[in-house]
RNA sequence: GGCGCGAUAGCUCAGCCGGUUAGAGCGUGCGAUUCAUAAUCGCAAGGUCGGGAGUUCAAGUCUCCCUCGCGCUACCA
């Protein structure tokens, strides 16, 4: 077992607000963890903070005319206001624009650039002439090769979501001038992740490391182990670990060539949890470092699953790197949650978000949370919907719990005006849990103990669905309990035994407003206040609960006054359910009217203007495809074979997406001739294969007109 | 294309190292009940476990092939 806890949970950007993707896929899972282990009385430290870096937050700065100092702020303090308002209970929800964060970075930098963990490479980036300076991905835009959006950013295509790298845009353009990028050398660090690749093997797949057994494999997710010795058998290369960037943590100065460039984003934002964590030690005169670089911690990173490998290989490459620091004793990725059948996207605004739902559903956080434990992408991708939210808040929330809840106490008012009844512990009745079970108080106790022990364990193990069941499940055998002894009939006849039942329902009452604080807080609080019980402090109170349990001792007392029953979940109507409906049907609208509108940059700007020697270099000629066959392995390239009259050449086309190989034989093409021959796939391309484009990357064939010979120049 | 993860009742999902009639919650049907936000409790119906082949005395559970979804990743001269 291990003496503390640091529990991280994914630092989301600043660049947008918070939607129920990020919250199901990290937030409440971290939440529930450590609320529980508060509850337990572990000494856990829960950090996060905003992610405020980073290129596509100048970009964002510019189109919105203001600077990336303004939008950050504005979403840092967007996003850290949601995460109170829907009950995620970080201890520090830090940010990485702060002066300690930058410290720690490159105090970060220095000692790995001291060890000689990096090593310097030039390679080719865009660089923008016209103000001088190199793009990086979200500077540059172009087309997609994928889906033909003439607006596709250099890492990414909005639309339909692909991975890009910049030079896969067809004609890219600087977002800075408009203009056409060249290619130029830059040198940057990078991280020799290929040494590393020998332990991390070992230790995500037997959890030892140095000799030392760090965790157990079997507790990790399949999805984590599989990405990761996916990632392990391609081989690992070297990293970069700057960038040309203007908005981030600077290389530290006195290294040369520093001069312009920033630590990128993943070293950056993961060493955001330290510097956090070292925030939060000042603020609470703790020390951080026990916390990170004692054995005896339990570093536990929640993050979504398209962060696994920045998790699982390279944070503790640079963490191994480093020399001082602890490894993650388990990073559980969840999948992602689908929104009414469709993948959530912030640009296409398919998404449910957060602030607007505290906002729309003000006092509901707990509806919102009880959804997500449900439908939480644990093992698989998930799904949410309006129509189920509505049901599941119905059925379970209100039906279930808040029904039970409400009939214990109003009908403790009535029999004992809300006094707790002493009993008479021999008497037995019929118990909850099932049918024609004899009850007998002591030993419901022991199984309301055996409960919470099974939901403990749930937890622990990220299993965060079957916890919720459980919980519900203490509910559901509360309101069995009274069903079987049926109070209101035999509270004349045999009072005595109508007392145990009743006192016993209390108990259960009283377990649920403990064990339900990691998923419902809110409700948890409200329970509190009905049971006219201390509020929870998070040391312990779980535990507190459990040893009374597992002794036989009520956990709320004899002759206790009970605080007034209230309803602890209403009923969600149809015409609320349906507003949220229609806000998504508008949302989908608006954005097929926006498909519609032709793009503005419908034509490529023209290239720099060349001279008549730059073009006669070029040899172009007409030519005639013969055969053509799909390249195996590609998915986009076709091999051709072309008659050029003088000789036959193998040339690489990537239209493989756009013809199939019949369509194109026989086809008279113009050929650059004279392009330096270039392998791809193995096979050598003499040559390329010259077609127009469309707005939409659309390809067409350029040809002479009727029967010309093969192999002349055209000028 | 490669690699990884997934595909199980109407819906949302569990099913560990292969072993008796494949499970849960919700929904549906029938019955009971009325303290409670028309809530609750019981019983029941519902699946050739994505498709195909194989290994085995025995396969959602192992192997191979295929289809679909998601993620990572390569090729576009």
């Amino acid at each position: 077992m291990k003496k503390r806890y640091l529990v991280t949970a994914a630092l989301p950007y600043a660049n947008g607000p918070l939607h129920i993707g990020h919250l199901a896929g990290a937030y409440l899972p971290a939440d529930i963890y450590v609320r529980y282990l508060r509850l337990m009385g572990k000494d856990v430290v829960f950090v996060c903070g905003s992610d405020e870096h980073g290129a596509a937050i100048t970009v964002k700065a510019r189109k919105e005319g203001t600077t990336p100092r303004a939008i950050v702020d504005k979403y840092h303090t967007m996003l850290k206001d949601t995460f109170e308002k829907i009950g995620i209970a970080f201890d520090i929800y830090h940010r990485t624009s702060e002066p300690i964060h930058h410290q720690t970075s490159q105090d970060f930098f220095r000692k790995l650039y001291e060890k000689q963990e990096f090593i310097e490479e030039t390679t080719e980036q865009y660089y923008d002439e016209s103000v001088g300076q190199f793009l990086a991905d979200r500077y540059i835009v172009g087309t997609c090769p994928i889906c033909a959006n003439p607006d596709a950013y250099g890492d990414q295509c909005e639309k339909c979501g692909s991975t890009l790298s910049p030079t896969d845009l067809i004609s890219p353009r600087s977002m800075l001038s408009g203009s056409v990028p060249v290619k130029r050398p830059t040198k940057h660090w990078f991280l020799r992740l290929d040494q590393h690749e020998q332990w991390l093997r070992e230790w995500i797949n037997t959890g030892q490391a140095d000799g030392k057994q760090l965790h157990d494999p079997a507790a990790w997710k399949n999805h984590v182990l599989g990405q990761c010795n996916s990632w392990l058998d391609q081989g690992l290369q070297p990293r970069a670990m700057t960038r040309d960037l203007e908005w981030g943590v600077a290389v530290p100065p006195e290294i040369p060539g520093a001069e312009g460039k920033k630590l990128y984003v993943w070293l950056d934002a993961p060493i955001g949890y330290i510097s956090a964590t070292k925030q939060w030690a000042l603020d609470n005169g703790r020390d951080w470092e026990p916390y990170w670089k004692s054995d005896d911690t339990a570093l536990i990173h929640f993050i979504g699953k398209d962060n696994i490998v920045f998790h699982c290989l390279i944070f503790p490459a640079i963490l191994k790197a480093h020399g001082e620091f602890i490894l993650p004793v388990n990073v559980p990725a969840n999948q992602f949650l689908n929104l009414e059948g469709r993948k959530l996207s912030t640009s296409k605004n398919w998404a449910v978000w957060v602030h607007e739902y505290c906002e729309e559903f003000k006092g509901q956080e707990d509806v919102l949370r009880y959804n997500m434990i449900k439908k939480m992408p644990e093992q698989s991708d998930s799904e949410f919907t309006w129509k189920g939210f509505q049901e599941t808040n119905n059925n379970e929330l209100v039906n279930n719990l808040a029904n039970f809840v409400n009939r214990v106490l109003v009908l403790s008012h009535k029999y004992y005006n809300g006094i707790v009844p002493a009993i008479n512990p021999d008497l037995t009745f019929k118990s909850g849990w099932e049918p024609d079970k004899t009850g007998q108080y002591d030993e419901e106790l022991h199984l309301l103990h055996r409960k919470l022990e099974e939901l403990g364990a749930e937890i622990v193990r990220f299993d965060f669905r079957e916890a919720l069941g459980t919980l519900m499940e203490i509910s559901s055998a509360g309101n069995a309990l009274l069903q079987f002894n049926e109070p209101w009939k035999t509270e004349k006849e045999n009072p005595e035994m109508v007392k145990v039942v009743m006192n016993l329902a209390l108990q259960y009452v009283a377990v649920i407003s403990v064990a339900a604080r990691p998923f419902l807080p809110f409700a948890a609080e409200k329970l509190r206040a009905m049971l006219n019980l201390n509020p929870l402090q998070d040391r312990g109170d779980l535990l507190d609960i459990l040893n009374e349990l597992v002794e036989g001792n009520p956990v709320i007392q004899p002759n206790h006054a009970l605080g007034q029953a209230q309803h602890l979940f209403g009923r969600i109507p149809d015409e609320v359910i349906q507003k949220q409906i229609d806000k998504l049907t508008a949302a989908e609208q608006a954005n097929q009217a926006q498909n519609i509108q032709p793009s503005p940059s419908k034509y490529a700007p023209l290239k720099e203007t060349i001279q008549f020697d730059d073009f006669a270099k070029m040899d172009i000629r007409t030519g005639t495809i013969l055969t053509a066959e799909k390249v195996e392995k590609s998915k986009k390239l076709l091999q051709l074979s072309v008659d050029m009259g003088f000789e036959t050449r193998t040339i690489l086309s990537g239209i493989a997406e756009h013809f199939t190989p019949e369509e194109v034989v026989g086809k008279q093409v113009i050929v650059l001739a004279n392009l330096a021959p270039r392998v791809m796939m193995g096979t050598e391309s003499q040559g390329m294969i010259l077609f127009a484009e469309d707005a939409e990357g659309k390809l067409g064939f350029v040809s002479p007109t009727g029967g010309w010979p093969n192999g002349m120049g055209v000028k």
